[in-house]
DNA sequence: AAAATAATTGTAAGCGCTTACATTAGCGAT
DNA sequence: ATCGCTAATGTAAGCGCTTACAATTATTTT
């Protein structure tokens, strides 16, 4: 069954078939009608490999994520997933763990199967270090590469961010206004957006003329019981904190259990903030306040970015999205 | 940058080039290294389109299921994705939401794809009609159908599933012999695991003589707050219960809210049950008793089979897997 | 009505690879 | 050295589609 098929039956000739298929201009209507009719009957679909051989694409995105099981992530690749679908485009997903040689092996793969774009979808996939991101810069000659909140500087790169660093800011200045004085910073990496965060908070601790202090910046790995963990560890070792900011609402989930613990009022001993406003926010009694980093936005504005640089179109090398702090139990304000 | 290339450069056919490719043992091992190495050289990747044309496969597997966002389909498409890449594997990931006419339509178009075998994740993706499920029955004939956790009669249809039925029944009995007897049963959907669950709960009922109430036996949309709010809803209705028993752990969390909004003590005056064993279940205070799925070993064992069936093994057509009941805070075993 | 132009359709040459079949080379047995 | 056989390599015909260009038909224009 294939285009040849289809025109036999309707009696006109391969070529008029093709152009049915891509949709030109140069068909008559009578002719057109019928080559599709000719398809319906025969349930006709157009192979894809003969398609991808003579147009050189395949409608196809490569999305990549470090672990598509991370709340976030995993939000981000639905969103991701099905925009694309509604612009007609495919996605094959690639989760690189955290290893640089794997996600570089995996960007190549994506690339051999000639997708027509790559996004990577979180910042983790950016290095810090400029020259393990070299891969990426020589890529974006042959593809655009799209960056969802992550940043690289570079010809064929497009990059949405969240606007993290003045997300935090707010966060911790709102905590100080209420009258936290100690606020622990709970990170889980260094990251193109876990920089801004954190950021973002140590300005909002200078610019209200508080200390910063490397004790109360804590990294810990992103789950609810090593934040607990560790909290109780902190306080056992006579650190003494009024509030958490986390660069993750697991972090935070993790602290309201450390306050559950050990008995302290929450938010009147204890102040708390989460980020990513993820359904952890909604778990815990009393709820998270948490930073909502507006993924689908950040999406979404990844997606029609693309469609603009397909379409040849001027568009933005770096878009910023706001983020917003969704107020609920676990702050004074 | 081509075959042609690479054999004009080694000096051999393009035949060989290929069969260097695809692995024939009829290549002399020097010839094979010498074109091993012009390849690298060359920086040589072979067009994936092409390839397809010759092959008719392009090792690439379709993964569809209901919204990757949700946490135990996340899992299952990061280690299915993770798994099918070890085998050289790659994965288009589909989400087509809840409509039947959308699934058809991305399950035609991961066909027109030339996939080698579609992947449904969850049982949600199986109609209860099985008039609805028509179109998979008629696609097996053209490539393998995975179930991850559904079944369905058919000829190329392979299933692998978790003994849910005998979970939830063993987790009911639990709940009666620790003195529970109003429990309550909360579920999402109807689907293949839907049912098996409730039909565990209603056997264990039976099977201590206690009677099946249709009361006990609530829908709920698959969220904490819904969840919570309906349990407020029953309560305030002057339905009384000592246990919840739920087809999802957000529900559970949600019943955990509700206890600690109405000063309920779990789990002396409630116990209560997930399901999925997620993150979910050790957000709360206190933790939750869930049941364990083993969304990783569905995962692989579908995965095994289906590479069996690739190699022509003679290979199951349904495997169960047992469920494990993880027991924490939330009950009084 | 013929000529000029535009719209539609057809022809055929790829796209880069696989593979059946043909050819050649290699090697031990005679 | 010759034959027979096997292993290695090459030749060429697809795979199903796109598209430049050629050919035909329809529509204006004069």
């Amino acid at each position: 069954m294939n285009i040849y098929d289809v025109s036999r039956k309707a009696g006109v000739s391969i070529a008029t078939v093709s152009r049915v298929l891509n949709g030109s201009p140069n068909v008559s209507d009578r002719t057109r009608n019928l080559v599709l009719e000719v398809m319906n009957d025969l349930g006709y679909t157009p192979n894809v490999f003969a398609r991808g051989l003579g147009l050189g694409t395949i409608y196809t995105i490569g999305i990549m994520c470090s672990d598509s099981s991370d709340p976030y992530l995993a939000h981000a690749i639905s969103y991701l997933e099905r925009g694309l679908r509604t612009h007609g485009y495919d996605s094959i997903l690639c989760c690189t763990g955290n290893s640089l040689e794997t996600r570089q092996k995996y960007f190549n793969l994506l690339r051999s199967k000639k997708v027509d774009a790559i996004i990577l979808a979180g910042s983790k996939l950016i290095e810090m270090n400029p020259m393990d991101n070299q891969y990426l810069i020589d890529a974006s000659r042959e593809l655009p590469i799209m960056l969802v909140n992550g940043y690289l500087k570079g010809e064929n790169i497009y990059s949405t961010v969240c606007d993290d660093r003045h997300a935090t800011h707010e966060a911790a200045s709102r905590l100080i206004s209420s009258g936290c004085r100690d606020i622990l910073y709970l990170y889980t990496s260094y990251s193109y957006s876990g920089v801004n965060k954190m950021n973002g908070y140590q300005d909002a601790l200078a610019g209200c003329g508080l200390p910063v202090r490397e004790k109360y910046i804590r990294q810990c790995p992103k789950d609810v019981t090593s934040a607990r963990d560790l909290l109780l560890r902190l306080d056992h070792s006579g650190l003494s904190f009024d509030a958490v900011l986390a660069s993750d609402d697991a972090l935070a989930v993790g602290a309201v259990k450390y306050a559950n613990m050990t008995g302290r009022e929450i938010p009147d001993s204890l102040s708390i903030i989460g980020y990513n406003n993820s359904s952890y926010a909604l778990c815990t009694d009393p709820e998270l306040t948490s930073i909502d980093s507006k993924i689908e936005t950040l999406c979404n504005t990844t997606i029609n970015t693309l469609m603009g640089v397909f379409h040849g179109s001027n568009v933005p090398t770096r878009t910023t999205i706001a983020a917003d702090l969704i107020i609920r139990a676990t702050t004074k304000f």
